[in-house]
RNA sequence: CGGGGCGUAGCGCAGCCUGGUAGCGCACUUGCAUGGGGUGCAAGGGGUCGAAGGUUCAAAUCCUUCCGUCCCGACCA
């Protein structure tokens, strides 16, 4: 491609609007552009590396066995009443009429239109398992779309669907899919992990997530820094530490004026936060007689929502007491609660119930009790895990310590088992002719967001860097005093074919620019290779090189140009 | 949804407080110079100041409403 003949939209400044790195470079690359909030137009640059990612992804899920079909952007609601999710999904699906008043949507995923396909299609057990799969274009009216494509409301995915007659062969091609996940975002060259997930609404038994590990993003990831163990913070299982120590220390009543919070605690008396114990209020559920109950949870800790509402005895969804429902029940305020004289059952966090000479309040306002151990000076309850892990804290695989980091979910494969094919009768004849519901898995991989999350961690001052695979072109010619060095012009264009013509993407900067401009916007845009062709280069023979991602040009002989670049290349 | 910010040329912004008919930088067009890191000089083109209503002799500026857009939030005792 000449540049004269391309659209090289790239600007000096950053858009006031753009928050995260990969949205600002995209913008500045001129790979994509707004047109409203959620809503980008790609560019040619854009897209060229947009259809990389989708090569890739399209190669890997073909070596997979799964085929590839496109179903509608449009899909009726009545499939949707049919598997329940019209009520349920709330105002993310966007909703239309066509003239006929007939309610549609805009295909916020597509497994209603997949289990209708199938019912219709797939009649015998001997026709499974089978995985069908699309790339195509979902909306989700977000409530709040941000970072550019990285969380849009129309964006393209990689969806795909497989059927089953048992839960062994769901199983089995879930592990191929996580295989094949795997293996493209190697091929993407990502700092990826596979995330064990929460099955959140949908149900099922089993589900990862793939996250990008980048600071901008939305989830916090744990991952064992010795071993593949990984999951969302919310899910990470927080094990029980050794202990509790025996008792060193008296327990004592302590005035405690003016200290509400645990930092209060630590600083005026100067206790070990590990040494103290909040003690959070919140809803029971129908299933005992109380219509509260005390958690307690380690000072330096934090309660996990999700790992409490598990519990029979706690309301789901979690809800906090009030302050004045607080005072009622407990007889002192927030900031001077405790375990002692307790008028509520108490749940106990693993953590927690290996401390040992800790302070937490004492139900009196103003009072607290320091030096309280379990056993000697009230009785252990119910021990859970309720907290969320730190850094630092075992890996429950028993391999090492986790790491938390934000991770940015590029993946997502799920056991989706008979959701929806019992809700739309999607059965199969068996081997002894009975109809029976088919298990279903589904695997989405966000293309668009692919694009921004390799930015996120490829980059440097100048711009993007991209790896070969997924750079707009692999290399940039650049010529100075194209039009007006017939020595120039006449190297560049050779080149320029003969390159071509080995399959290389090229692009060749014949703009009318002064050198900066072209070093400049090649830099921005990330292409990872530069060769510069000049009247000084071609005097002494040998032409400048450099690879985006090296500090240091080095020199490709005038003579042997091609194959010394197809070297660097690798090819 | 709650809170906050911002809407002035394609982009980035000033002007608004204290009303008097719009400006800067980049980009764009033309010319000359320059020609290995966003070059210089000169001359140009481009704006219903987000929209509607109001106050006023006069509104980008003050008031009201609406719209758009961005950020933050939706445990911690």
């Amino acid at each position: 491609m000449r540049a004269s003949q391309f659209l090289i939209a790239t600007v000096k400044e950053t858009p006031a609007d753009a928050e995260v790195i990969s949205h600002q470079l995209m913008l500045r690359a001129g790979m994509i552009r707004k047109l409203a909030a959620g809503l980008y137009t790609w560019l040619p640059m854009g897209l060229r590396t947009l259809r990389k990612v989708e090569r890739i992804v399209r190669e890997e899920m073909d070596a997979s066995g799964a085929q590839e079909v496109l179903m509608p952007a449009i899909q009726p609601g009545e499939l949707w009443q049919e598997s329940g999710r019209w009520e349920q999904y709330g105002p993310e699906l966007l909703r239309v009429t066509d003239r006929h008043n007939r309610d549609f949507c805009v295909g916020p995923t597509h497994e209603e239109v997949i289990t209708d396909l199938i019912r219709r299609e797939i009649k015998s057990y001997k026709q499974l398992p089978a995985n069908f799969y699309q790339v195509q274009t979902k909306f989700r009216d977000e409530i709040r779309p941000r970072f550019g494509v990285m969380r849009s409301r129309e964006f393209i995915m990689k969806d795909a669907y497989s059927f089953h007659t048992s839960q062994e062969s769901l199983v089995e091609t879930y592990d191929v899919m996580y295989d094949t996940y795997s293996r493209i975002f190697d091929r993407l060259g990502l700092d990826y992990r596979a995330v064990i997930a929460d099955n959140g609404s949908i149900g099922g038994t089993g589900s990862h997530e793939f996250h990008v590990l980048a600071d901008s993003g939305e989830d916090d990831i744990a991952f064992c820094v010795d071993s593949n163990y990984a999951a969302n913070v919310e899910m990470a299982e927080a094990l029980a530490p050794e202990g509790p120590a025996a008792p060193t220390e008296e327990l004592r009543i302590v005035d405690t004026p003016d200290t509400k919070t645990i930092d209060a605690l630590v600083n005026n008396y100067s206790l070990p936060i590990e040494k103290t114990i909040k003690t959070l209020i919140v809803k029971a559920s129908d299933e005992i007689d109380a219509e509260f109950v005390a958690l307690l949870i380690r000072g330096d800790h934090q309660l996990n929502e999700i790992k409490a509402e598990k519990q029979p005895e706690i309301a789901s969804p979690l809800e906090m007491a009030s302050d004045d429902q607080i005072r009622e029940i407990m007889g002192a305020g927030p900031g001077s609660l405790g375990p002692i004289n307790c008028p509520i059952p108490v749940i106990v966090d693993r953590a927690a119930a290996a401390c040992s000479d800790f302070g937490c309040g004492a139900n009196i306002e103003d009072k607290h009790y320091f030096g309280i151990n379990w056993g000697r000076d009230l009785e252990l309850g119910r021990v859970a895990d309720l907290r969320s892990v730190v850094t630092g804290d075992p890996s429950p695989d028993g391999k090492g310590t986790l790491n938390i980091r934000r991770g940015i979910e590029v993946g997502h494969i799920f056991q989706l088992g008979l959701k929806y094919s019992e809700a739309m009768n999607a059965t199969v004849l068996d081997e002894n002719g009975k109809a029976i519901p088919m298990s279903m898995g589904c695997y989405g991989i966000g293309i668009t967001r692919i694009v921004a999350a390799a930015i996120e961690q490829n980059h440097d001052d100048k711009g993007i860097i991209w790896p070969d695979t997924l750079a707009p072109f692999t290399v940039a010619l650049i010529p100075l005093n194209y039009d007006k060095s017939d020595e120039v012009k006449e190297l560049s264009d050779t080149l320029y074919e003969a390159l071509k013509a080995r399959g290389i993407e090229v692009l060749l900067d014949d703009r009318k620019e002064r050198p900066g401009v072209k070093f400049a916007d090649m830099e921005l845009t990330g292409i990872p290779h530069r060769l510069v062709i000049s009247d000084r280069g071609i005097k002494s023979g040998q032409l400048e090189y450099k690879a985006r991602c090296d500090s240091d040009s080095s020199d490709i002989s005038v003579d042997n140009a091609v194959e010394e670049l197809l070297a660097k290349l690798g090819k």
